[in-house]
DNA sequence: ATGCGTTATGCAAATATTCCATAACGAACT
DNA sequence: AGTTCGTTATGGAATATTTGCATAACGCAT
């Protein structure tokens, strides 16, 4: 039995920002391509792409500079915007998961029901 | 822009308990009856049905004593293991989204990216 | 011109979810 | 003893969502 949990930020009700973006937004700033990024994580590109899609127009920011074509087929970076988003939201997810493992075993760590 | 937690717990990996099947429960609690529970959640009497049988299963527990027939067509009341798995669930998740909210509007509070 | 490794997308295929339809049940009432 | 009623119980169809395949476009370097 394990515990998990998951904090997003939503728009319309609809997600815009989460762990997965998180790592995809990081792994872009490393790789310097969406393509790697998402080998990276292990998603498709096509899955990457998406989601860069679906956050770009909901939060209306652009968040990833695009190259298409070039010597080395082009390549993608991480906007000011896009860093600062990402560093937000790194600040809003640190200690959360701690403190539910914490709670959890607190309360759940006994062999009856 | 709004920020949403999830709180659940796996076993092997799929989903047992979080906040839906908290609701569920407690609604057959009040109704004794997992039909009217679902409506007054706002889902199918089919997929309160599956969420109960999947929750049992991957507990390897009973949770609901279930009586079919009889005058008003039968009914549904929780075991005392369901209640005192609820208790520890509800103790878990209290206070958490608190938390989650009151981080939030700290660190993005500001009308800036 | 050709090759290369990207970004960019439509659309098909696979999966997951939801919901419709129907059976079975049994106490109370007629 | 049959009828009614509101349940539980489930298969399977219908829908929605997700995934991923296939292919186009791009532009620099060779």
């Amino acid at each position: 039995m394990e515990i998990r949990s998951k904090l997003w930020i939503e728009i319309d009700g609809k997600p815009v920002f989460g762990r997965g973006r998180r790592f995809l937004l990081e792994a872009i700033d490393k790789y310097g391509s969406i393509n790697q990024a998402a080998k990276e994580i292990n998603i498709s590109y096509r899955k990457a792409w998406g989601y860069i899609k679906a956050m770009e127009e909901r939060l209306g920011i652009k968040l990833i500079e695009r190259q298409t074509g070039g010597r080395h087929g082009g390549g993608a970076t991480l906007t000011q915007d896009a860093r600062n988003f990402l560093k937000k939201y790194e600040a809003l997810e640190k200690g959360i998961q701690g403190l539910v493992d914490e709670r959890f075993i607190q309360i759940f760590n006994t062999k009856e029901l």
